[in-house]
DNA sequence: ACAAGCCACATTTTT
DNA sequence: TGTGGCTTGT
């Protein structure tokens, strides 16, 4: 990218070096240029890199930013290494692991956080995890049973206890810390706003009509069954237009001192479960690392930095912004954001953070001051620059885009902001080529392939080249932009089945799928190994509550239709035969399904395993979050489809948002979550466990009820997910729906074209994409055809104690974050040779890189693609190192073909410089130099991928 | 025009 | 669980 000079917003930005700055920094202004500028101009002024602290929201835009700024000062990458740029989660980490042992202690927990506590990422192996926890734990409280009863699902209190600690609401041994409990008992001043806002009468023809609060109280009991002293829907909606203002109070004021009691028992109790156990989540992490700057005032004098820079403010959370203000020592504090882009909310972001920026910051700095001063210095004075400057889109694109906020997602909400309202960007271009159009079809997904064959090469989609000319677009100009994954998986086996290249972006964790858990249960209860954890989560899947589950278990009283069940899996001859069979009870019939059926009975023929080993396969899958790519992710010219979450920050040409149907966009259905944490109601359960009549029950919440007819939904992050969609093309925006259109898609001001797709089968000549194929030579297992076969699956599978596929890919994993420069602990003798190897190199370090080479196959272009794990760059010499946990040399020979297209690639990409590929084998530490194949010899090796 | 009641429909995003 | 589309009643 070519470094441009910046404009009079973002030298202001770059410049400004002193006060409290807020950058609202709208999409394509080049927000990321002027932050590392200024990062850059901060070391220039005298600041050290230890002095700044430069948060982002993912690992990879920290190590975007340190490289952007490698390149504008004189500090090299290496002394870049562990300067402060980094997520708020890795740097609690890292505070937690050097001064964070005692942390727990301002709790009241005893446990420490010691270095064999580790950071426990994978969510599936912590919903399992929980799950024991709280069985342990409602056996240990009896006093809990009436509020445990209520619950139909571990993970989500488990969801919960994250979301009070994203808000700084945490536990202490013997209460709730600092003003926790004010939180959760909630604002009855603040609701009673809401009720009145929900019961004002609404404006009809002729007079008021019934306020939105009685109308949604209709039916107030019907298919409900509340506890005797609940109103009746007469009573309650006595008045009209308006219901008795008494209302408010009498569904706000409810005795909530079990629940909250029940909520804080399981809160701390299990912290201190996984304390004992040697894990954090990620909540905790936060918890801790703020816990710890409150109380230890020295420690956070010592670690406060002068400088003070946030990333992608709109997606932070009280505790991150509460986090920010201990961290920072002076006033030097720089927020860059932009409300409009704020689609995190299901992590906790609050867009508030940005859109009343100052307010808030008086506030936390007023709660944080309570009675120590933590936050010393003024808040008064707040500087606003704001970046339009559009340097992506055509001005046609932003002035649609201003729309999405705008626009009623229901039928029947109203919206009161205008477009006039949204500060609109300006485009730097003065293009006006742009196309937008939008269209609907019954077969919405040719639809869109169809359309996809007429942009491709047509000049009426031109797109802008880097010198301000038109082009040509070709696939790869084109991005499918979907807010559900699923839409996006669908689309990619459409697009297989008519020839037309797809990317789909970021492969599936295939065993943390809903399949692969009810799988995983099921044969936990075939193989009855752990069968208690198997049948717990096939009961919950049902339906039953906790309770009920807890109670079958203990009695061994299974329903009769899952005994029949089990016992005609037990009978089934094969693995393939059972996993089938399960998938079919369930009607998994997706793309999941499927890749786990020929995964399952690939790895099952290929070495006779028993129910226990395809057990241990799946576990240890979990454990090395084993990301097994469901569909080839071709190299080559392709379009590309990914989820709008995932697309936040990128570009492209032309993008197509697709599936703005009802149901997925907004997604309809809500959690189905017993109790809730919401503001400013607080703390509420939306069942009740009674006896009133004679037997325990599970009344329905009467004041629940009335509580969040107040609440009603808000749609706004729905529409701020649409302003990023759109805001993500840059000279074409086409907009896609089936038979039934979302309001979203309804109410924009376009011209919807239906259209009926002609798309014909095309499996001609197209250039080929397949996955680089190396057969290993296999010394004791039987060979079987994967089609799935990553190399590490075959090679290292069960041949020596310990190193199966997850210790494979733990050290590649290892290896590739040591090299990116985060700090992570070597944990095994394989580790530490790696990291020894890397230390004792010295030029830059390129990890995972993706590797694609053409090549003649008959008469066909094929391209190979395969990760490059490290490239080791200096002056004159570029070194391709591949990492092999071996013990033998066996498979040096298929080796030597991978590393081969490897050298064929890096040579193309350094003509300069000599390249030499090497096998770095972990077991011994030793480094072996590979001689290339030349390329006339290596077409011979690949082989389509049709049959996948 | 308005209110009320009934039915069918589909379950998300990921540091 | 809420939404939209329908019918029925005033």
């Amino acid at each position: 990218m070519t470094e441009p000079t910046p404009n009079a917003r973002q030298r202001e930005l770059i410049e400004a070096t002193e006060g409290i700055h807020v950058v609202d920094a709208g999409a394509g202004t080049g927000k990321t240029f002027a932050i590392t500028r200024r990062y850059a101009n901060l070391l220039s002024e005298g600041y050290e890199p230890d002095d700044v602290l430069l948060v982002t929201f993912t690992n990879n835009a920290a190590t975007e930013m340190k490289e952007r700024v490698v390149a504008r000062c004189d500090y090299s990458m290496s002394a870049l290494r562990d300067a402060p740029i980094s997520t708020f989660h890795s740097f609690c980490h890292d505070l937690l692991l050097e001064y964070g042992a005692d942390a727990p202690s301002y709790l009241g927990i005893d446990d420490q956080i010691t270095g064999s506590t580790k950071l426990l990422e994978n969510e599936v192996i912590e919903a399992d995890r929980f799950r024991t926890f709280l069985s342990q734990f409602v056996d240990a409280h009896p006093e809990h049973e009436a509020v445990f009863r209520v619950l139909n699902d571990p993970t989500s209190v488990l969801e919960l206890i994250r979301e009070l600690a994203a808000k700084g609401v945490f536990p202490t041994v013997d209460g709730w810390y600092r003003d926790g409990e004010a939180a959760l008992d909630g604002d009855f001043e603040a609701f009673e706003e809401l009720f009145a806002e929900a019961n004002a009468p609404n404006e009809g023809a002729n007079g008021a009509t019934q306020s939105d609060l009685r109308d949604s109280l209709s039916g107030f009991e019907r298919d409900r069954c509340f506890l005797p002293d609940a109103p009746g829907e007469g009573e309650l909606r006595d008045g009209y237009p308006s219901i008795d203002a008494k209302w408010a109070e009498e569904a706000f004021v409810e005795d909530r001192e079990a629940l909250k009691d029940f909520v804080h028992d399981v809160y701390v109790e299990y912290i201190q479960f996984a304390l004992r156990r040697n894990y954090l989540n990620f909540s905790f992490l936060q918890l801790f690392a703020f816990v710890l700057l409150c109380e230890d005032h020295a420690l956070r004098e010592s670690i406060a930095f002068e400088q003070v820079m946030v990333d992608e403010f709109q997606d932070t959370s009280e505790i991150q912004f509460k986090l920010a203000l201990l961290l920072a020592g002076t006033d030097n504090l720089c927020v860059v954001g932009d409300w409009k882009q704020s689609i995190y909310g299901f992590q906790y972001a609050a867009v508030e953070n940005i859109r009343s920026f100052e307010r808030r910051l008086r506030t936390y700095k007023r709660e944080l001051n309570g009675e120590y001063e933590r936050v010393g210095f003024p808040v008064e004075e707040v500087t606003t620059i704001p970046l339009r400057r559009n340097y992506r889109s055509t001005q046609l694109i932003l002035d649609l885009s201003r729309h999405a906020l705008t626009v009623p997602a229901t039928g029947s909400e109203s919206i009161e902001r205008t477009v006039d309202d949204i500060d609109g960007l300006e485009a730097d271009s003065a293009r006006g080529h742009s196309t937008i159009a939008a269209f609907t079809s019954a077969s919405e997904r040719e639809a869109i392939l169809d359309r996809i064959e007429t942009i491709v090469g047509n000049d009426d989609y031109a797109v802008d080249d880097e010198n301000g000319d038109l082009r040509t677009p070709s696939y790869d100009d084109i991005a499918v932009l979907t807010r559900t994954r699923r839409f996006g998986r669908e689309l990619q086996t459409t697009a297989d089945e008519f020839g037309v290249p797809v990317a789909y972006e970021g492969g599936v964790k295939l065993f943390e799928t809903d399949q692969a858990i009810l799988l995983l249960a099921w044969l936990r209860i075939l193989a009855d190994e752990d069968s208690r954890r198997g049948w717990a989560v096939v009961l919950e899947r049902a339906g039953y509550t906790l309770a009920e589950v807890e109670q079958i278990l203990d009695e061994r009283a299974y329903p009769d239709a899952m005994v029949s069940f089990q016992e005609g899996l037990a009978a089934m001859e094969s693995i393939g035969a059972i996993v089938r069979q399960i998938f079919e009870r369930y009607g998994f019939a997706d793309a999941s399904a499927s890749s786990l059926v020929a995964l399952l009975q690939d790895v099952s023929d290929g070495t006779t395993r028993n129910l226990g080993g395809m057990i241990r396969f799946i576990e240890r899958s979990l454990d090395a979050e084993a990301t097994h790519e469901i569909d080839d992710n071709p190299g080559g010219d392709s379009i590309t489809v990914q989820t709008i979450h995932a697309a936040k920050g990128l570009e492209h040409p032309i993008v197509i948002v697709a599936n703005i149907n009802r149901y997925s966009f907004p997604p309809s259905g809500g959690g189905d979550d017993r109790i809730r944490f919401e503001d400013p109601i607080g703390l509420r359960q939306t069942k009740l466990s009674s006896t009133a009549h004679g037997r325990p029950h599970l009344y329905d919440n009467w004041r629940y009820r009335v509580l969040s007819a107040c609440l009603g939904r808000d749609y706004d992050e729905e529409r701020r997910l649409l302003y990023v969609a759109m805001t993500r093309a840059q000279d074409h925006l086409l907009f896609s729906a089936g038979v039934e259109p979302s309001p979203l898609f309804e109410n924009l001001p376009l011209e919807p074209e239906s259209v009926e797709p002609e798309l014909k089968e095309s499996g001609i000549d197209r250039t080929e994409q397949t996955r680089l194929q190396v057969s290993i030579p296999e010394p004791d297992v039987p060979a079987g055809q994967s089609p799935h076969a990553l190399m590490d699956d075959r090679v290292f599978e069960d041949r020596e104690e310990g190193r199966g596929i997850e210790f494979g890919n733990r050290v590649h994993e290892f290896a590739e974050r040591y090299a990116a420069g985060e700090a992570v602990e070597p944990a095994s003798d394989d580790e530490r040779r790696v990291r020894d190897f890397i230390d004792g190199l010295d030029g830059t370090l390129l990890v995972e890189e993706d590797a694609y080479l053409p090549v003649a196959v008959g008469e066909q272009q094929v391209t190979i693609s395969g990760v490059i794990d490290l490239l080791h760059v200096t002056e004159d010499r570029v070194e391709i190192v591949d990492y092999k946990t071996d013990l033998t040399r066996d498979a040096v020979d298929e080796y030597r073909k991978q590393l081969s297209v490897y050298y064929h690639v890096v040579r193309h990409m350094y003509p300069d410089r000599e390249v030499s590929p090497a096998i770095f084998y972990t077991a011994e530490g030793d480094r072996l130099e590979i001689d290339p194949r030349p390329m006339g010899e290596l077409s011979g090796l690949v082989s389509s991928n049709e049959e996948y």
